[in-house]
DNA sequence: TAAAATGCATGT
DNA sequence: CATGCATTTTAC
């Protein structure tokens, strides 16, 4: 008798493991590992996919036979299905919810087409594109020879990034070897596709983006699971690509908050394919023009080393970088008019013109939440039971005045002292305009303006003289870079109540400061925030790994992540008490809340909690939190309580 | 949406 | 306190 391992598709909790099914006689044929049947589970047809066929169960009852086999392609191979179940362990929540991110919908037609022919390897790549990089020609030897090797590649400004991502592939496919890189959106997949077709047969690469139509999308997803396609560059949910031979992994810009998966259980790009390096044993780059405090951390452990190039080489690629003095008018309010513009700034966006070069100037994206910062030295102002940011209460006080309050652990903060400069003053930090933009673009006559940002993001602009007005993440690249950039995104971005507010700070200069010529070409960037503050030294002096190494140390000095793991669980105020009432927390857990939490489409106001513990007690933390989510859907409690470990924003 | 377990009124 | 029928629970 045969007997498949089945994962049914139903989202209770208690029910997430496999259950044992016979096979039928006259379905024999047609069942694999991996392949998509329907099966009677409790009375209903539900679907569900092939774990493994074995000819043993544990189950004592009597088994009940697949109902039938959707389709015999194997979706799931069995490295996917052991990385979807590290997953589902990792973040609190069920292999039928990561399966469900992981397994594109199925689609008929292009299965019927006929395996395509994997094409011959190419050679290793040139190693002069890495050159710059001292390790970067023995990194790609190293991946080419299949030797895992592990990465924080810190690009270069300017850097020709997507080919030399593709170069990395390559080396990887000269051993044959698979490949997986992902990259934050549709644009940098366009640019990265683009890079490949110039270096790699074109059937050896497989692009997964999101907004593919359902045949196009499955049809590629086959490709690489039937072994045709060896490379897989893609948006997030290429994450779990099956590819095959995996030999290399790479995850462009993780510090976009694109690569937070925004549907149950919440996984990050980054974190997913270093579980997945780890699991298939192959090389793993975590890339990016700037550096979170998570790869700052990988390097910090060992687990991970530095490509980076020398400063002499980084001084001569980057542009010249001035912030403002502290005195400046623009440093203190970035909503201040053009005619207030600084003239350093003018004179710097005029020179870039006449000498026939564009000008990138970014503005703050609408509808930041004003956070409250140091009235004197405007750093954001933290709480000091728990160092969690501060914020103004939602609701004024019964005396009529609006307090201050923890965001985390809604402790009142009635008095302030700011540990950097001592201010006992609090003040809400500003939120600015794209329009301050748009008036500074008709500050310059002649020059044409353009556009980029919600609903309409450019990917290139021409290379003549121009003004062009982004949003961060919306810069259009321009062949010949930028003759100068003005980043005015700069109060709006540093005073935000968020954990990350430096690093993705910095993160949106340095990605704008990088499509800027060098500086030996006239290229210029200015910075309207103060040049004393720490992330404006830091875009001066191009010192992304300095700004993670510090922002890491303050984390482990705060308890945040990634030194800690943190679980936000979110509920009404009964739901919460039920799930805490249940949970049993590894011993040094820190329980912070609750807070009021706003409604979310889809969802009723209710409360926050976070629970914080060590980072090595994070696998327990995630095991408690699982148990509790099946006790409380076995018993069927009504409401459901959403958690989410080292969520993003906080 | 099928079978098993449980609840409950009814008649002796 | 057995019986028949309805409702709830399980989940292979």
């Amino acid at each position: 008798m045969r007997v498949a391992r089945v994962v049914v598709d139903v989202p209770l909790a208690h029910l997430d493991r496999p259950f044992d099914y016979t096979v039928p006689e006259e379905l024999a044929d047609d069942v694999v590992a991996g392949c998509r049947v329907r099966v009677r589970f409790a009375g209903r047809l539900v679907d569900g996919v092939v774990l493994d066929v074995g000819t043993t169960t544990e189950h004592t009852g009597k088994l009940a036979p697949l109902a039938k086999v959707v389709s015999g392609e194997p979706v799931l191979t069995p490295e996917v299905a052991e990385l979807a179940r590290v997953v589902a362990d990792r973040y609190a929540g069920s292999l039928t919810d990561v399966l469900r991110l992981a397994l594109p919908p199925r689609r008929g037609a292009p299965e019927k087409r006929p395996v395509g022919e994997s094409p011959a390897l190419p050679g290793p790549p040139d190693p002069a594109g890495f050159a710059r990089y001292p390790t970067g020609p023995e990194f790609l030897e190293a991946i080419a020879l299949g030797r895992p090797v592990r990465a924080v590649w810190t690009a270069l400004p300017g850097e020709d990034w997507p080919a030399r991502l593709v170069e990395l592939c390559r080396a990887a496919l000269s051993g044959g070897r698979g490949a997986l890189v992902v990259v934050p959106d549709g644009k940098d997949l366009d640019r990265l596709a683009a890079a490949a077709a110039l270096e790699l047969p074109k059937d050896a690469v497989a692009v997964l983006r999101a907004d593919s139509a359902p045949d196009t999308r499955y049809g590629r997803f086959l490709s690489v699971s039937r072994g045709t396609a060896q490379v897989v560059l893609g948006t997030r949910a290429a994450m779990f690509a099956p590819v095959r031979d995996l030999g290399l992994v790479v995850v462009w810009d993780d510090g976009d908050d694109l690569h937070a998966e925004p549907r149950a259980p919440y996984p990050h790009t980054r974190d997913v394919l270093v579980q997945r390096a780890h699991l298939a044993g192959c090389s793993a780059v975590v890339a990016a023009t700037a550096r979170t405090a998570e790869a700052a951390l990988l390097v910090e452990s060992g687990w991970a080393h530095e490509l980076v190039a020398d400063r002499a080489v980084l001084r001569s690629a980057a542009p010249r970088v001035q912030a403002l003095g502290a005195d400046s008018e623009l440093a203190r309010d970035p909503a201040a008019r053009t005619a207030r513009l600084p003239s350093l700034a003018f004179r710097v966006a005029r020179e870039a013109l006449a000498a026939g070069a564009p000008v990138l100037v970014q503005v703050p994206r609408a509808g930041y939440a004003p956070g409250l910062v140091c009235d004197r030295c405007r750093a954001p102002a933290r709480c000091r039971h728990c160092a969690g940011p501060l914020g103004v209460a939602s609701a004024p006080s019964p005396g009529g005045q609006r307090v201050a309050a923890c965001r985390w652990c809604a402790r009142p903060a009635a008095t302030f002292d700011c540990p950097h400069c001592h201010g006992t003053k609090l003040r809400a930090s500003v939120v600015g305009s794209a329009r301050t933009a748009e008036e500074l673009g008709r500050a310059f006559p002649g020059a044409a303006v353009r556009g980029s940002g919600r609903g309409s993001v450019l990917a290139t602009g021409e290379a003549g003289p121009a003004v062009v007005v982004a949003t961060p993440g919306a810069e259009p690249v321009v062949e010949g870079g930028y003759g100068a950039a003005l980043l005015l995104d700069s109060w709006a971005l540093l005073g935000r109540p968020d954990l990350r507010a430096a690093e993705e700070t910095l993160r949106r200069w340095l990605n704008a400061a990088a499509l800027v010529r060098p500086a030996g070409a006239g290229g210029q960037v200015v910075l309207a925030a103060d040049a004393s503050h720490p992330v404006a030294q830091a875009l001066v002096r191009w010192d992304p790994a300095g700004l993670a190494a510090r922002e890491l140390a303050d984390r482990r000095e705060l308890g945040f992540p990634p030194v800690t793991r943190l679980a936000a669980l979110s509920a009404s105020p009964a739901g919460l008490a039920e799930f805490l009432e249940l949970l049993r927390l590894p011993p040094g857990a820190d329980v912070l809340g609750p807070v009021p939490e706003p409604p979310r489409p889809g969802h009723e106001a209710g409360e926050r909690y976070l629970v914080r513990v060590p980072r090595a007690d994070g696998v327990a933390l995630a095991r408690a939190l699982a148990d509790v989510q099946g006790v409380r859907s076995a018993r069927k409690a009504p409401e459901h309580v959403r958690v989410q470990l080292d969520p993003t924003e906080l």
